[in-house]
DNA sequence: TTAAAACCTTGACATAGAGCAATATTTAAT
DNA sequence: ATTAAATATTGCTCTATGTCAAGGTTTTAA
C-alpha cells in the first residue's frame, strides 16, 4: 500500500496491517498530465480517487459557461464526485486535474463493497462524508453576504495554497467572483 | 417506536422489528411551540432530532446579523447540527423551530453509540450524510450564478412547501437575497 | 378585544461588481 | 528559440440588488 495512504488510513482509523493489505490491491496508480479530465459531467463516476501527487478540482458549469469550483483535492485526500458516486447518477460536475498528478483510483463497485465489508473502509467513508459535510458547510456560512474583498482574505487565512500555487481564473471561479475582480483585489493588498 | 420514525428506517434500511426495538427506546418525544430555540450558536448541539410534526430550520448569523438559514426540516426528516454533533465543538448555527413542532430526541453520545453498534443506525447515518451532502453540493451549484429571479423560481420548482409555508423574512434568508428583493419578486410573479 | 410587535410592501437612491474591450504578460507547444 | 494560445491587468459603463424610509397589514399575547 502507498505509504501516502497508509498513512491515511492509520490516521482515521485504527486498522491493523493485514486489513490494510485486503484493502491495498483495490487501489492503483495512474499518472496525468496537467489539464486532464478523469471525469466530465453527463458521464457516471467510475472511481474513488486519492491523490499522491498534484492537485485536482471539482467544477461545474452553469447555462452561461460560468464555472463553480466547489472543491481542491491536493496530495494526501480523497477527491470525486460523490453525489455521482453515491446515486449511480450521472455527473453534474467534471473532475480536473490542475497539474501533473498521480492519484491511486479505485472503482465504484470495489469502494462500496468495502465499505460494507471492511470496517477500515466504513470509518474512512464516514470520515469523508463528514469532512466533506463540513468544509461545505463551513464555507457557505463564511462566504454569506461576504463581499468579494472578505472571500479573498477569507482564502488567504484558511487556505492560502490555493491562492499561491493555482491561476487566479481556477481561483476567482472558486471563490464567485470574475477573475477581473480579482486580479484588482490583489493588487490592492 | 413512533410510526414515522418506523418508516423511515423501513425505507432506508432492512432492520427487522428486534432491531426496531432495541433502537426505539433511546428517541425521546417532547413538544415545543413555535420560535423555540433548540439550539443556540456557541452551545455544543446534545441531540439529533428527527421532526415528526412541524418544521424546524438551522441558521446562523453573520457579523451584521443578516440571517443565513441552510436546511428546513419538515415532517419525517432528520435534523440537527452535525457540524457540532460531529466535532463536539460548539456549533456556529441555531435550530429554531418555525411552528408548533414535535420532534424526537436522542441524545449525542446514544446516536454514535448506535452507529457503531446498531448497522440500521449506521446505515441511516451514512444515508443522512450523503443527502445532506448531496442536497447542499446541489443547491450551491443551482444557486451559483443565479439572479434573485432565477433562485425564487429554482424554489418554486424545487420546494414549493417552503414558500407557501414560510414567512419571506426566513425564504429570503434561505435564498441570500433580502426581504424586500424577495417581496418585489413575488409580486411580479 | 385590543395594543404592541413583527412583518410585508413599495418608492427613491447608492453602489459593488459584472461585462466588455484593449493591451500586456505568462505559459505551452513545435 | 519562436510563435501561438491562454491568462492577467486595467479603464469604462451599466445594472441588479442592497439600503433606507414610511405606511399598511398581519400575528401574537395579555
Amino acid at each position: 500500500m502507498h505509504p501516502l495512504l497508509r498513512q491515511y488510513f492509520k490516521q482515521h482509523t485504527n486498522a491493523d496491517d493485514l486489513a490494510l493489505e485486503k484493502i491495498a490491491p483495490y487501489f492503483v496508480e495512474e499518472t496525468f498530465k496537467k489539464n486532464t479530465f478523469l471525469l466530465r459531467e453527463g458521464e457516471v463516476c467510475k472511481y474513488n480517487y486519492f491523490v499522491v501527487t498534484g492537485c485536482m478540482r471539482l467544477f461545474s458549469t452553469n447555462k452561461d459557461g460560468v464555472e463553480n469550483t466547489r472543491y481542491f483535492a491536493f496530495e494526501g485526500k480523497f477527491g470525486t464526485s460523490f453525489t455521482s458516486l453515491i446515486t449511480g447518477q450521472p455527473a453534474f460536475e467534471n473532475i480536473q486535474t490542475l497539474e501533473k498528478t498521480t492519484v491511486l483510483r479505485i472503482y465504484t463497485e470495489d469502494f462500496y463493497h468495502l465499505v460494507e465489508t471492511e470496517p477500515a473502509v466504513n470509518k474512512v467513508y464516514r470520515n469523508i462524508l463528514e469532512s466533506a459535510y463540513i468544509t461545505t458547510q463551513k464555507r457557505i456560512y463564511d462566504f454569506q453576504g461576504a463581499d468579494s474583498l472578505e472571500r479573498v482574505k477569507w482564502l488567504l487565512e484558511h487556505q492560502p495554497k490555493i491562492l499561491s500555487r493555482l491561476s487566479n481564473k481556477v481561483v476567482a471561479s472558486y471563490l464567485g467572483i470574475t477573475p477581473y475582480t480579482l486580479s484588482r483585489l490583489k493588487s490592492s493588498l
